[in-house]
DNA sequence: CTGAAAGCGCTTACAG
DNA sequence: CTGAAAGCGCTTACAG
């Protein structure tokens, strides 16, 4: 693919070195910054790269030291802005350190989650940051691992005794704070919209859950609705509820793009948020402070979250032999106006 | 930079080729899907490589064959859905045409943007396509043809005579429908409501006040209230905008986001769009259609368009001699409840 | 159809 | 401090 213009050849470490009247272990050593060159020497490199336009081969560089500063990153649904926002941390902290990222958009589809995988692997990249797709088996980790490659798992869990360095949030606890916020409220029979399945939402459903027993009330499974977990679905989901249980007055959200849905429907109810009804989200995605209301909502700081994964990936890369790391993120209750 | 764990080798050609009893070249032929190799010899091979667990080591083949399949996309504002989207139908596009999408973000950082290509271009990547930052000089197109880069710019041109590929959108006829409707509903007095610089600003602002002479309609310039094109900022442009001038009842929005904290900051004041407020979107962000109420907007098909620039950007590597190319795409008014 | 040889642009010991 | 040599893992003519 893409042959450069022909005739065209790049200039090499080789013709630096003729210009610069030295050998091409000299530039070499230069370009990396190496401090046995004398100044007058390296001036004089780097003026004559600078002067024939040479350009550093990272791929010869890389293939020759058989390594790369190239990080792999794969996402499971980058419109979703939670994930926008995780990966935008994630890639300052990298970039800091000196490390490019590759980014990789699997649209939670499994088989092109492994394609992903396979072509990072072949560029030979220092390690990999991944979303997983809803659906990856557990054996991801170990087979990543046996390839030797750094990896940090982000945001998803993937259950069981796997081993693995790991990224994400205290999701039951989320939960709770919210709940204990609306039964603090008065609310009793709280609904929890969106959501399909995966890690995440066993972990929030549970917290759900587990409120009602922590607080002896009596839980009705059909306070629990599940929907894509979108706008689009969370809109379903609060018109479903609407109409089956006129009597609930309050919800708790899967995440916030369900709950900025479960608001439109709202407004096409007539009701207002924070008033006729009592919402709340999760994640504290940026669009939660002025949407229509501004919405309350459970913070886990996906960009924080990105940069603490980028940390322990980059641990893992320093000191392959570290003891499983994990890094669970607080979640803090931020009350704004829908409930 | 991440050696491999020590002591482990990993499998060459020449490792296969020693199993399947070929020599490497055949091996090569194989790998690369050549019919020149019998069914029954490229069988042994494929066996022989998954045997030993072998992986195709991409840097070298490209270092070798002085080409890539890995091409680079560089977005200014990851947090803006709209560039997000833009960058889903871009990305998969290049996926059906088996290229590699490397991704970078600048958060319209200058400095940043001109490290990030010239990463790019060290990694020798096969095409770039590019949102610029904010303020990217003119010349950017010129320098990395100079590199002999193929090039797509993206939704921002780069103004003046430059000559680059480019996909973006009728920004100007995009304003212009939405402030049509909005006089075809009786409104005389219409704000414009948030951006801040940059020649997308530019070519809407343009829309605007066109329509105002179209309509001989007296143009007040204090009707436009500059802001940052966010949520933040389009909440504080409706702030502003509530007290300064009571008497408009509508606006356009520099774009979504925008629009969305203005929707936030109308709510706040007690104001419901599409009743009280007639409010107008611009981009037409998946967002939109369960914002609270359901945004009218200007439609111009983010995914679409990053798919059209990965087409520009393939037929230009595929042909660089092609002349310039440029996709403006059609806006069309998206009415919903918000105005 | 297959094998031996050269070379992509670097880095890395090793002499001097 | 600098130069000559080997080699990273492939691909690509070129013989046979």
């Amino acid at each position: 693919m893409s042959k450069k213009t022909p005739g065209f050849r790049a200039a090499t470490i080789l013709d630096v070195a003729s210009v610069a009247n030295v050998s091409k272990s000299t530039v070499s050593l230069v370009l990396r910054g190496s401090d046995l060159i004398p100044t007058e020497t390296s001036d004089r490199v780097r003026k004559a790269a600078a002067k024939i336009g040479y350009v550093y081969n990272r791929r010869a560089a890389e293939l020759r030291r058989q390594s790369s500063n190239a990080i792999g990153v794969v996402i499971s649904d980058l419109r979703n802005p939670f994930f926008a926002e995780v990966l935008v941390g994630l890639e300052r902290r990298l970039a800091e350190a000196g490390y490019t990222v590759f980014m990789a958009h699997t649209n939670e589809d499994l088989e092109r989650q492994q394609r992903v995988l396979t072509i990072l692997r072949e560029q030979g990249i220092a390690g990999i940051a991944i979303c997983p797709a809803l659906g990856t088996p557990i054996s991801l980790p170990r087979s990543v691992k046996s390839w030797g490659v750094p990896l940090v798992v982000m945001v998803r869990t993937l259950g069981g005794g796997a081993s693995y360095d790991f990224a994400g949030a205290d999701n039951g606890l989320g939960v709770r704070q919210a709940m204990d916020h609306l039964i603090g409220k008065g609310h009793r029979r709280i609904a929890f919209l969106g959501g399909i399945t995966g890690p995440v939402l066993q972990q929030r459903l549970d917290g759900y859950k587990e409120t009602f027993t922590a607080h002896r009330i009596r839980f009705h499974p059909d306070l629990i609705v599940t929907s894509q977990p979108t706008r689009e679905g969370g809109h379903a989901a609060m018109v479903r509820l609407l109409k089956a249980r006129k009597s609930v007055k309050a919800a708790v959200c899967y995440n916030d793009l369900a709950a900025f849905g479960a608001l439109s429907a709202l407004g096409d109810a007539g009701l207002r948020a924070g008033v006729d009804f009592d919402l709340i989200g999760f994640d504290n995605i940026l669009d939660t402070i002025h949407s229509n209301p501004p919405l309350s909502t459970v913070d886990i700081k996906p960009e924080q979250m990105g940069a603490e994964a980028a940390v322990l990936l980059l641990a893992r890369i320093k000191e392959p032999g570290l003891k499983v790391q994990r890094f669970i993120q607080e979640p803090t209750l931020v009350l704004r106006q829908s409930g």
